[in-house]
DNA sequence: GATATTGTACTAATACCTTTAGTACATTAT
DNA sequence: ATAATGTACTAAAGGTATTAGTACAATATC
């Protein structure tokens, strides 16, 4: 598996943001799946010419919210969903930014079904993805 | 009409960010309609008790949304919805927002279904929220 | 026209965030 | 043992964000 991990210096986002956003949706399309490992620290950071704190850094926000588990010494994978449950601070959080979205979308112009539909179209890219990779297992 | 902004010190959010948003909240869900004036920037400042700058400033990124038009010696209007129409940047950014949502959301253990019901739950609110305006208009 | 009201522009200071760098340490794999 | 892994800590440098203060320009009101 190469490195699909794109750093973009105008993206404004920093840089640790920017890896752990990238790997969070890589779990999320199941691109990568419970269990696989990730590269080590300094390697992920020699391939994408960053200091190893910034690297290590991304790991440990991916760690915290609960996407991957890290042990000293062997490595960082990620980890089993069936153990990622949702607790209700963080289903606060992801109806905050609903909210966000919807506002913003509707004081665009849009309506009520094109953001319905949108929001379904997005999903779906999601979802094929890990359908696709079902299928080659 | 009393005034609903509420400052949050501990939010983490810049205070004009607050402001800004929860104005165009208040447009989203038609608590405030098109041609309405907003508070004078020292008026609000002073009933927040925050700096007359911060109270532009939340304007101004309103005013950069396309969701008030400033006038200088005037005030600071709601615009007309009919003009806010949305380009293809806007669009993008809001898809961006959604993959972020979906990905967090996935990665919590919910399911496709799951967001998809959240997301048309959120969005009601916004819509009631404008039908019941509309009667006692 | 005079005056008040409104939004704007500019500077400055403070604080915070980000990134990099360097070093050292504990744990695990080989 | 040796190498490889993640972690912890300090430090410095640079940039950005936020707020505050002051002065200015345009409009409304009389």
């Amino acid at each position: 598996m190469g490195l699909w991990i794109q750093i973009s210096s105008g993206s404004g986002k920093p840089i640790y943001v920017q890896v752990a956003e990238q790997i969070s949706e890589a779990v999320a399309k199941g691109e990568l799946a419970s269990g696989d490992k990730l590269p080590a620290v300094r390697k992920l950071a020699a391939e994408l010419v960053i200091n190893p704190n910034t690297a290590a850094r991304a790991y440990s926000r991916l760690e915290q919210a609960g996407l991957v588990t890290t042990k000293t010494g062997s490595g960082t994978y990620v980890s089993d969903p069936k153990l990622r449950r949702s607790d209700a601070a963080d289903i606060n959080i992801l109806t905050e930014r609903m909210d966000t979205i919807i506002t913003r979308g509707l004081n665009l112009g849009l309506e009520g079904q094109d953001l319905i539909a949108m929001f379904k179209g997005r999903l779906a890219k999601f979802v094929n993805k890990k359908a696709e990779r079902r299928k080659n297992d």
